[in-house]
DNA sequence: ACAAAAGTGTTCACTATACACCCATGC
DNA sequence: GCATGGGTGTATAGTGAACACTTTTGT
């Protein structure tokens, strides 16, 4: 190890955590029990320990965070924020992932979880902590975006879902309705989008719908365009 | 300032300094002149200074890598890359930029750019030091797929440009040939990609061409998609 | 039978592609 | 004139939005 003179940063994981609840695009935040900003809402996150990459860290807030084990959930960066003041305490700074759970019940008690809420994603911001209202921001867009080019849509589910399902999530992210007879033939005709189980899902009423599980695409081609 | 146990690490930033030269897509390398890596192409890049942000960093670094000063360059963040062994010398975070340049003349004496030079995008990789080639395929994917929804590709090109000078940006990044005259009507329809200048310019040989500056739109819509 | 939701067929407008053709210059 | 590259017109195929219509269930 030769001599080091550079600035010393301590490195932070901060975690988007969104899900579709039934017609509403939701984020995971928690209530900041220490300062500064204490009280105030934020996204989940930690500092990286040593021997983790930056992934490995990702990973383990999320698990902490949601007190789910077992999840594979889809994970990815966003972008880093290092302004000299975003953190009042000295140089952090921190890389932010997107992280995409289908809607389960969480645990509310003797976890880490129990201090993390649901809250609606809303243009104009959350009031959040630090600069977490533009990480959030920026996060959001990634997810609109990654839902045209990617089959993200599909970790809003469940691993067996509905069409009406899936079609949900792209009304909830991108805020539009779309024609549910149009998006069902484009989303069966994408090659390796969605692959169907054979299984059928009776609605409370109506015709039952097939089931449909993540097909082995990585990236949709064409592109789903959301509307200008 | 609280007592801050965490791990404490040294961040830099890489740049892809991107450019077209001929109908070459060519990025920036230097020669590394100190352990480790010593004697290796590696991308340039360097450490954060106090009071930096990242794209003040960015900045700084392009300017004494080229030589090249009152540029407007395009630059833009790519991620973040931390694993624990990415440098032998301790940990080490750095964030990836993407910058595109036009081809321009770059001094070659009494700089930094004295041992910088510009090396053709192969696939494979290049062979380089640290994880860079890595970090080059990440910029490189992100800088083609920036071409099919921004105007990204004006930034190759100097202040005034042709179509065909606006062509072979869009063969050279993405490997394949275009439809001159499709794409001429592409290019100046798509609202606030192009804007005509009036001025003309000769070719060697042949009708002289139309001269155009990038236009308002920060967003191509519809896209302009690249071949499958 | 009726309501509700799933899924298919059809029309029509628009867009992309291929390529014939014309234009403007240097030699 | 001829070669060369710039730019326009046009035929054709393909794609996407709108929506009528059929299917399959629960009550």
């Amino acid at each position: 190890m030769i001599e080091r003179p550079h600035l010393s940063f301590e490195l932070a994981v901060d975690l988007v955590v969104c899900t579709v609840r039934g017609a509403a695009f939701e984020v995971l935040l928690v209530e900041r029990g220490v300062e500064p900003y204490l009280g105030r809402l934020a996204l989940p996150g930690g500092f990286l320990r040593a021997g983790e990459d930056l992934i490995d860290a990702a990973v383990r807030e999320l698990a902490e965070e949601t007190g789910l084990s077992g999840l594979d959930p889809y994970l990815e960066q966003v972008r880093t924020y290092a302004a000299p003041d975003r953190d009042p305490r000295g140089r952090v700074a921190t890389v932010a992932y997107l992280a995409i759970l289908p809607d389960l019940p969480m645990p509310t008690a003797g976890t880490d979880a129990a201090g993390a809420r649901w809250e609606p994603v809303r243009r104009g911001g959350l009031g959040l902590a630090f600069d977490h209202d533009r990480i959030l921001a920026d996060a959001v867009e990634q997810a609109r975006r990654l839902l045209e080019n990617t089959p993200l849509a599909t970790a809003f589910c469940r691993t067996e879902f509905t069409i009406a399902e899936l079609r949900a999530v792209y009304e909830a992210v991108w805020g539009v309705p779309l024609d549910p007879r149009n998006f069902h033939r484009k989303a069966t005709g994408l090659p390796g989008f969605v692959v169907p189980t054979g299984e059928m899902r009776s609605p409370p009423t109506g015709r039952p719908a097939a089931l449909f599980r993540r097909g082995p695409a990585t990236a949709l081609y064409p592109p789903l365009q959301r509307p200008a």
